[in-house]
DNA sequence: CGGGATCCTCGAGGATACTG
DNA sequence: CAGTATCCTCGAGGATCCCG
């Protein structure tokens, strides 16, 4: 199931549907390097676990929104703290990843 | 750097080493599922991020140890957030998808 | 506009064999 | 025992076209 979740756009997106309904356009437009079959199939998987709600407006063009459910804003607080602490770590990993590339690349000289 | 996080194995690891050292084996071994190629690269990962440390005994057979660095017992704390929350919720994500199964299944036969 | 259907690429990741 | 090297498979995911 977690692995579910780290389906690469899967946290983005409920990232941002947590500031309220979008369109797929939106989605789409706001995140720019996605195709809309990563899209869709994304929003069908969190829709499928019950993490998002899809409403269809029968209009011509057509209209569809995406909304987090109760239980999608609510495994954002676990996601979110996971998230600040990337943030946070950041640095700290980017110097690990700096000094221990230098290190190899100094063995492979020799 | 959170898509690197959920290399399918990493956080198995992670979790696999919060109670102390483990061999290359012992990882191999409980994990049972994982080919020595994917072990070893998901530990070089979290070596070259911090989060894990190789200890090598230059022995006849050799031997080598993985430990958690302070970062990688740090991030454990949001991890088993997340992991907890999944536990949680679990039945109510299968619910979700048994549903919405059996609604496209109907919706398909028409 | 939203998204299904199709085709295609490319790299994650498995299996196997070899080495220090 | 712990890796590295090699080969190969298979499915995630992109590009494109079409349709209601």
């Amino acid at each position: 199931m977690l692995d579910h979740i780290g389906d690469k756009w899967a946290i983005l997106v409920i990232r941002m549907l947590s500031d309220g309904p979008l369109r797929f356009s939106e989605l789409k437009r706001d995140i720019g390097s996605v195709s809309q079959k990563m899209l869709t199939s994304t929003l069908r998987n969190l829709e499928r676990d019950g993490f998002v709600t899809r409403h269809v407006t029968p209009s011509i063009p057509p209209r569809v929104d995406y909304e987090l459910t109760a239980m999608g804003r609510d495994v954002m607080v676990p996601l979110n703290a996971l998230a600040e602490w990337a943030l946070r770590n950041r640095a700290r990993v980017e110097r690990s990843r700096r000094s221990f590339d230098t290190k190899r690349a100094r063995a492979t000289k020799e």
